[in-house]
DNA sequence: CGCCTGTTTGAGAAGACTCAAAACGGGTGG
DNA sequence: CCACCCGTTTTGAGTCTTCTCAAACAGGCG
């Protein structure tokens, strides 16, 4: 049986027992590859499937309302669970779209009800993640409501790499990112045209380099000191959870 | 035994059993009054509570990293649970202030930990629950990203008014909001000055009427076609959901 | 009555946006 | 291998939105 890329990301924060791993593994049966670029689902399809990140990433984006422009909400990364607007509203919320190429599986929400039901452990470990993960966006909505063009951006570049480190080991400094700088554009709240600009102050200012579109963050302190960027996913408590099934 | 604000949002949603709700109940007992503008829980301090409130209503907001600002994220009303950051980290990640007087009820992590080992349709319920309120986060998050000064602030009023209406009625459209325009701008991302400009503007559109700190919603359809705005708290499915303890 | 906090108004400056054109780069077909 | 084409990035110039600083105004409270 394959590897499950949630069991995995949740062992970072947790022992699991053989009976929770044989759960989640259970589950990620049915895998989609798509290509970078592709659509997984449309904002408003109805659905009732979420969607497991077993590898590569994608990101999450709303339709403004004028029909023209869209605010792309946050990455998903290998173990993330998407689509978990799906529990609350028959309609998708989100437009789910890969950046790189990517496999994902999806999960029946029926299926979660289960797990739910079945360990309560794992269903108190979920929660604690998505507070996390709420946390995490809360850090963006500060960073885009009250930060300059350029701490916009450094905070999505260090976001992305923060996150890239949890799968490639804690040393990376440079990474690929497979967006257009309209996309880039998208997620911080900024026009194509002033995040080129933007980047090219940053590079000037030494504290990235780019060569295509390949990144290297190369003054990490000065970025973390100009966004306050904390990385909130690195560890999660789990003291308080009950024990396992 | 007093009626419990949580039971009451859930069961808005799904009839709970007697079970679950005497769960809850057994839950909410140590209540804490607050005034108007005073803090429950600072940014950085050491807890593992969560909060839920009983009555009137709070923020949670983060300071800048500079020191100087800070950006209001979310607002929590009635029945809504508050310092989940807590489950995954030590240290409370937003600072949670009274707007208006309110009564708050205290929760240990752990004992949130038991509901989920006894109750794993309420364990679902609230993941549910908690996904809706990331998408009203999103929704948020889009409106301070990408719309125009006025159109935030139009959309914190409808939210707000939404969310009052959940346990005011549904047909209200005068509120007090008990906020500066300091704060307000802090919720949206602007300046106090300008928020005054445009709420002037605003009210000279014929959209909004003002006295002191009373609002009343006057075009709310045209302030909806100017946001795009979508109650997500309305309802949440629960289909999905394990069948109860 | 005076004080304090919050709101309004004004004027000028800064940041981000629009429109437009030019440069770049990767991919395709000749 | 080259020429062309497309989408993306860069650069420029001018405009609009939002911010800053500052002062006047309003309202509630001791």
């Amino acid at each position: 049986m394959r590897r499950s890329a949630l069991a995995t990301r949740l062992e970072q924060y947790l022992r699991l027992s053989d009976d929770e791993r044989g759960a989640l593994e259970a589950i990620e049966q049915r895998e989609r590859r798509l290509r970078g670029g592709e659509v997984l689902v449309e904002q408003g399809e109805v659905n009732d499937l979420l969607y497991i990140v077993e590898q590569g990433w994608l990101h999450g984006s709303a339709k403004l309302p004028g029909g023209e422009g869209r605010q792309i909400i946050r990455f998903y990364y290998a173990g993330d669970l998407m689509g978990l607007s799906n529990l609350a509203w028959a309609k998708t919320a989100t437009t789910l779209t890969a950046v790189s190429d990517c496999i994902v599986a999806d999960l029946p929400k029926a299926e979660l009800g289960e797990i739910f039901a079945r360990h309560p452990r794992l269903a108190g470990l979920l929660y604690a993640v998505a507070a996390a993960e709420n946390v995490a966006m809360a850090d963006r909505m500060t960073s885009v409501g009250r930060m300059s063009a350029q701490a916009r951006i450094a905070t999505l570049l260090l976001d992305i790499l923060a996150r890239l480190r949890v799968t490639d080991g804690g040393v990376v400094t440079t990474f690929d990112l497979p967006l257009t700088q309209q996309d880039i554009g998208d997620a911080v709240g900024l026009t194509k045209v002033h995040v080129s600009r933007m980047m090219t102050e940053l590079e000037r200012a030494g504290m990235i380099a780019r060569t295509g579109r390949r990144y290297k963050i190369v003054d990490e302190p000065a970025l973390v000191a100009m966004t306050g960027f904390v990385d909130r996913y690195r560890s999660v408590e789990t003291n308080w959870l009950p024990t396992a099934a």
